[in-house]
RNA sequence: GGGCGAUUAGCUCAGUCGGCCAGAGCGUCCGGUUCACAUCCGGAAGGUCGGAGGUUCAAGUCCUCCAUCGCCCACCA
């Protein structure tokens, strides 16, 4: 750190050689880990780990705000603080990423192989994760960099397994045959919530099935998709529904050609009576209703569309096209039969994959499932009990309903990249239903038919390629990376691993717990366990944020993860948009943040942002901060200079007197802030915050009280050095929070200046406290009064145009605030430009000729302005102001005169109002003779 | 179909137990080279707080309905 009697500060304020060099300084101080302090309970934050896959935006630039914000001002209030940074492995979204590089070089994974991929994976990873740390550095965040992890490090790679393991032991994991979403794309399965629906328009076919002994009747079916006719099985309709009643138990015949099958017509309860013809043809192979249905009736669910979204050798003639060909062929193919009743223009929902957008096809395949009743029971208590609560408030209804609602939730993944799944199968007592494709080509085929063909069983795991496990295959589950004893069924068979890998939710839900060591009970998770706040999106309340509370309560014994869920909204474009790389409209942080300074981009997302809404960012708004910065800046260059080496004391509340109005105003406004900056903060209300310290520094601080001290100092008495110094000190405290590299470069050319200054760096300097004996109600009061007259000089100067370097003469007509417009005049006199003040108890001691007067609150200004002065304009204006008066106080009268007020309102809101009545009438008394005078 | 949010000055937004004449920044207009700062200083104009009811002594704030925009959830064959 560059010591304070280094070079001179420059006139402006420059970020670029501040802000790394500072980080430095903080980062070697040992500052950001957490130090005992006295046992203070410890504050701690687990960052959102931003994905591998690329840069910082604005989203991921707002989260660091925040959570730095929080920490610096904990860390200032003497708590431990511990904020853990860590990337995420982000399986689809990563392997997409690599997948896309590898196909610029016309390669597929499978060209490489499982073990080459998943390499060449990581050598990406450790190019892109320093470079993401590194912008967590630049954006200033105070995170404890020798506690960071990666998803897919040992430990928590071993918090994956044995979570796996204990879930799977306790029966809420298993493995299931059932419909799930697949991306035909990303050749994985998805869950519910990767699965985005757009609305689309498309057709509804109405088709009539005719029925099986007569061909000429038959029921007419409407459907959004006639390429799955193909895998129908049955026909349903609702038990209630009269008009089909004589249809149950009888058969109808599926309408394409090629393919013969009776489908008989059932009854249930899930048919909508209402919608398109009642009857509802049943796939239970590609609908996840029609899949309940078939579940409840013993039906078949046959696959037509493959893994590619190919319909498969079951379609029959259809086999080998693409599912949307498919569908223009069988509407062909039933026009052509005359079986389509009639066609709608239909707009309905179509599921895409969250990643890559393709259309999602609902298919049925073997994947691990986790059951989610119990865990989502206890995490919906934990919040409705208030263990956890959820900032804003609203936002609990939402996750209450989501858990209430939750179903199983699919973990398995057809991917190479990420947590694999910790089961393994019995090549000799499984080998007839496990397939294997080995490295290279070299072969494919059943496990049974490679033995056979003289591969042994350790060359099979070897060069296993893709692995698929067929039905009835036995698991064997450890959490160890391989059951060391084997099969123990057989006993001593080789054994396959699961080739799944996890859904990358599963590993982060358990974040808040496997970065402090768990399942180790290691220190750091009896001291930092329950964590502080969550504060991430709304957006991904589910995805994340509820699954953390269920997996951590499991896990941790009931315990929840968190106390608090703080959840901010999104940053948007200028216009509202999203922003995103396509759209061109994407603000770079670090961009931003070269362009303004960090602390600019970082105060602005800190104060446009209000809990849980989304904001907009602009560049007008990136400028008023980076101009704070510099007003920060300019203002500390002048105290700087105005102490000229000297060191001061803190103003002493027991020697109030000694101080002037002014002084006492001053620091009874940067109490009060204090306290109000003390309670929004602790009610995670960041932008009020920070836009009240801004506003105390700016309005009160540098354009009043700095002011004000000029007109002691010119007159070489240094008596406001104490609270120039104390005001500068304690603001820098309360923003540095919000602009930390700014107020610490300040803080560290003050410091030598502040006596007994016990902290060596503002980062972990005290932050204030209101204190209520520093409130002082009188100085407010009676420095408002001196305010008023200044601004009613200003006013009539800027009105008549007098010319801003001339001096005026003044007269002030008070009566309450007489003494300290007396006392403070010369104060009066700078910042008006009127000299020489006169302030006189008596209207009549005033002038009356050519003069121009303001009645205020309490008294007058009088300034006599010679021929500047129109009459006419100030009669019109005072009847105007007159008016206004009578106005004002006939409301006020009306509210005093009413019982329900008197007898209602509280004694202090009434005691209120009277005042207030009294001073209106005062001031229309004076407008009043005041117009008298000029008639 | 259900739920949530937004609607306040020309623009972007604050306004969280209902209680001064509703605030800020930007923009606009007028005036400023005062030795911290033109990334600045002083002044001004500009709002029936989306609409209609209601509760209350008192409503931008609470309740009901409506309108427009946006978002989330849902097994819209």
């Amino acid at each position: 750190m560059t010591p304070a009697s280094a070079a001179p500060l420059p006139k402006a304020y420059r970020p670029h050689a501040v802000e790394g060099r500072t980080y430095a300084f903080w980062e070697q101080g040992g500052y950001f880990q957490p130090h005992d302090r006295d046992g203070a309970p410890p504050f701690t934050i687990i960052m959102p780990p931003p994905n591998v896959t690329g840069a910082l935006h604005l989203g991921h630039a707002l989260t660091t705000t925040i959570e730095d914000v929080l920490c610096r001002w904990h860390r200032m209030l003497g708590e431990p603080t511990l904020w853990v940074p860590g990337v995420d492995h982000a399986g689809i979204a990563t392997q997409n990423v690599v997948e896309a590089a590898l196909a610029k070089e016309g390669l597929s994974r499978h060209d490489l192989g499982r073990d080459a991929f998943v390499e060449r994976v990581w050598r990406w990873v450790n190019e892109t994760r320093p470079r993401i740390e590194e912008q967590l550095r630049l954006m200033g965040a105070s995170c404890d960099w020798s506690r960071t992890v990666f998803t897919l490090d040992a430990g928590p790679q071993r918090a994956v397994r044995t979570t796996f393991v204990n879930l799977f032991r306790d029966g809420k994991i298993y493995r299931g045959h059932r419909i799930i979403n697949w991306c035909p794309r990303c050749q994985t399965a998805i869950s519910d919530l990767e699965v985005d629906y757009e609305e689309e328009r498309g057709a509804l076919w109405y088709v009539r099935y005719p029925w099986a002994d007569d061909g000429d009747g038959g029921m007419v079916i409407a459907t959004t998709r006639p390429e799955t006719i193909v895998a129908d099985v049955a026909v349903a309709v609702n038990p209630e529904d009269e008009r089909w009643r004589d249809a149950v138990g009888r058969r109808v015949r599926l309408p394409l050609p090629g393919i013969e099958r009776e489908l008989p017509v059932i009854a249930d309860a899930a048919v909508q009576i209402d919608f398109g013809s009642g009857a509802l043809k049943i796939t239970p192979g590609h609908d996840p209703l029609d899949f309940e249905i078939g579940e409840r009736h013993g039906l078949e669910a046959i696959r037509a569309i493959d893994w590619d979204g190919v319909m498969s050798e079951a379609a029959g003639p259809y086999a080998g096209l693409d599912r949307d060909e498919a569908r223009r062929r069988a509407v062909a193919d039933l026009e052509a039969a005359g079986l389509i009743v009639k066609r709608e223009e239909y707009a309905h929902s179509v599921g895409h994959c969250q990643r890559c957008n393709t259309v999602v096809e609902p298919l049925v395949s073997d994947q691990w499932f986790v059951e989610m009743d119990a865990l989502a029971a206890k995490a919906a208590q934990v919040v409705r009990d208030g263990e956890v609560r959820i900032v804003p408030e609203r936002f609990t209804k939402v996750y209450l309903q989501w858990l209430e609602n939750i179903r199983p939730w699919c973990i398995s993944r057809q991917l190479w990249w990420g947590h694999r799944i910790p089961v393994w199968y019995c090549l000799r007592c499984d080998g007839e239903r496990i397939t294997v494709a080995l490295k290279n080509e070299e072969a494919a085929g059943r496990v049974s038919d490679l033995l056979r063909q003289g591969f042994d069983e350790a060359a099979i795991v070897e060069r296993a390629d893709r692995v698929q496990i067929g039905e009835g295959v036995t698991p064997i589950v450890s959490g160890e990376s391989e059951p060391e004893e084997g099969c123990g069924a057989c006993g001593a068979g080789t054994l396959i691993q699961d080739p799944d890998v996890l859904d990358t939710w599963f590993s982060s839900g358990l974040w808040p717990h496997s970065t402090l060591g768990w399942p180790e009970q290691s220190p750091d998770l009896r001291r930092f366990y329950p964590t502080s706040v969550m504060e991430t999106g709304y957006d991904i309340i589910f995805f994340w944020v509820a699954r953390m509370v269920m997996l951590s309560c499991h896990n941790m014994d009931g315990v929840p993860p968190f106390r608090s869920i703080y959840l901010h909204g999104l940053v948007r474009d200028a216009g509202g948009r999203k922003m995103s790389k396509s759209l061109g409209n994407a603000i770079d942080p670090l961009v931003a943040g070269e362009q303004y300074g960090m602390d600019a981009l970082r105060f602005t997302l800190a104060t446009g942002s209000t809990p849980g809404n989304d904001m907009r960012m602009t560049d007008e708004r990136l400028q008023g901060s980076r101009n704070f910065a510099n007003k920060l800046w300019n203002g500390a260059r002048f105290v700087l200079g105005e102490l000229d080496g000297a060191r001061v004391d803190r103003p002493d509340p027991a020697g109030a007197t000694a101080l002037l109005p002014e002084d006492r105003w001053i620091l009874s406004r940067l109490h009060r802030l204090a306290g109000g900056v003390d309670t929004l903060l602790g009610d995670f209300q960041l932008g009020e915050a920070g836009r009240q310290i801004h506003d105390f520094l700016w309005n009160e601080f540098f354009d009043w009280y700095v002011e004000a001290s000029k007109v002691r100092l010119r007159a070489g008495d240094r008596s406001p050095l104490p609270v120039l110094v104390h005001v500068l000190d304690s603001g820098l405290r309360l923003l540095h929070p919000y602009m930390p590299f700014v107020t610490e470069e300040i803080w560290q050319r003050l410091r030598p200046h502040l006596r007994d200054e016990a902290a060596a760096a503002l980062i972990v300097a005290p932050y204030p406290r209101g204190e209520a004996r520093w409130i002082d109600d009188g100085a407010e009061r009676t420095f408002g009064a001196l305010q008023e007259v200044v601004r009613a000089i200003r006013t009539v100067r800027a009105e008549k145009r007098v010319e801003a370097g001339r001096w005026v003469e003044a007269y002030v007509v008070a009566d309450h605030d007489a003494t300290i417009l007396r006392d403070r005049a010369a104060v009066v006199e700078v910042l008006a430009r009127a000299r020489p003040l006169h302030v006189v108890s008596d209207r009549s001691a005033a002038p009356h000729e050519q003069v121009v007067a303001r009645v205020l609150s309490r008294g007058e200004v009088v300034l006599p302005l010679g021929g500047l002065v129109d009459l006419a304009a100030e009669r019109t204006r005072l009847e105007k102001e007159i008016a206004e008066s009578e106005d004002r106080i006939r409301r006020i009268e009306g509210k005093l005169a009413s019982d329900g007020f008197r007898t209602k309102a509280p004694a202090e809101v009434i005691a209120r109002e009277q005042a207030r009545h009294e001073e209106v009438q005062g001031r229309l008394r004076g407008l009043q003779s005041r117009l008298a005078e000029l008639e």
